[in-house]
DNA sequence: GACAAAATAT
DNA sequence: GATATTTTGT
């Protein structure tokens, strides 16, 4: 007796470990549900099919081991339905453990959302539960129909099966996907950052020899990405590129002009009123291209600037005179926290002197 | 809807 | 790292 309930608790640890790792398995699949649907379909089923296999072996033990208290007797009586508590608690917890892995497994995806519908749990169960038909109408075709019949329903339920888990997976996967290309906030380049750009693309020789590393590392700005650099830069290079003869620039006072200041572009305001200090004398790279009157100007520059770009920022001589200074602050790094403040440069490349 | 900035993909 | 594309805010 004691032998058997050893053999079958036995039995149950090994099928347990199988559990396990088919379970284990199946989490692991599910990273990538999306391409390996069928591989996840056929580890969830080994897992359900190995449970219910042990379900049954133990509801038979369980049978046969009352058959066997009820003939034989005191013998254990006490024990053995001490015994066997367990046995059923662990049938129990088995099948428990059947859906808690599908919950854990949705858990997991509700974690990264991070939003729990408790209104769509009623919902989840009867999926589960239709589900669970399925697997149903699967074994046990309806014995009405014909054999040919029975097999296309088969076929169907598979199929169909097939299709709502992919359709599921996908759902899933879009889900995550949407979750984990979740945008970054954006960061607005202050006009103090932008000097730190400009500051550091100086110092590498101009926007065409810098690199997005070298210029983040110049920077030293806390926070601050390579990639939020890169993609400054390529803003920075797009604008001051050679535009195309037609620039709508003509007779617009409004627009700032720019001269060309060691291959950066800089307001000619700025650049013209005398602020520029010291600059001009470092790096061979440095061309200095004067400024011309309001008219001309562009007429002397290589490379005019678009109409909207650097007039938003005040590129202001500090751009030297922090040259060099180790010290950076956290003040330069502004995030947009709302949505009213990012974006346009109209609106948040303030000055801040 | 156009446009620009910033983020992200290739 | 450079460039293209997409997303996002105005």
């Amino acid at each position: 007796m004691i032998k058997k309930i050893r053999n079958m608790d036995y039995n149950q640890e090994e099928c347990g470990q199988y559990i396990k790792a088919l379970e284990e398995e199946r989490r692991k699949i599910l990273v990538f549900q999306r391409e390996l649907p069928l591989c996840l379909d056929l580890v969830t089923q080994g897992a359900y099919k190995c449970k219910i296999a042990t379900i049954e072996r133990c509801k038979k033990e369980i049978t046969e081991t009352a058959t066997d208290n009820v003939y034989g007797q005191s013998e254990c009586s006490e024990q053995t339905t001490g015994q066997c508590t367990p046995v059923l608690e662990q049938f129990l917890t088995i099948k428990d453990s059947s859906t808690f892995n599908e919950e854990e497994v949705e858990e997991e995806f509700e974690d990264e959302q991070g939003n729990h519908d408790p209104e769509n749990d009623s919902e989840d169960k009867n999926m589960k539960s239709d589900w669970l038909k399925s697997v149903q109408l699967w074994n046990q075709p309806d014995p009405l129909l014909p054999k040919e019949e029975q097999s296309q329903q088969m076929m169907e339920t598979v199929v169909k099966r097939d299709e709502s888990m992919r359709e599921d997976a996908m759902a899933n996967s879009g889900e995550r996907r949407r979750r984990e290309t979740e945008r970054k906030q954006r960061r607005c380049w202050s006009s103090q950052l932008h000097r730190r750009f400009l500051n550091a693309l100086h110092n590498l020789g101009g926007p065409h020899v810098a690199t997005p590393k070298q210029i983040r590392e110049l920077m030293k700005v806390d926070g601050l990405t390579n990639d939020e650099v890169k993609s400054h830069l390529q803003k920075y290079r797009l604008h001051t590129r050679r535009p195309s003869q037609t620039v709508p620039n003509n007779g617009n006072s409004q627009k700032q002009h720019f001269v060309v200041v060691g291959g950066l572009w800089v307001p000619q305001s700025d650049y013209s009123t005398g602020k520029t200090t010291g600059r001009a004398t470092t790096s061979g790279t440095t061309t200095t291209t004067t400024t011309t009157t309001t008219t001309g100007i562009y007429g002397a520059m290589a490379a005019p600037p678009p109409p909207q770009w650097p007039s938003h920022f005040n590129f202001t001589p500090s751009i030297i005179v922090e040259e060099g200074s180790g010290s950076h602050s956290d003040e330069v790094v502004v995030r947009c926290s709302s949505p009213a403040m990012s974006s346009s440069t109209r609106n948040y490349y303030v000055t801040k002197n």
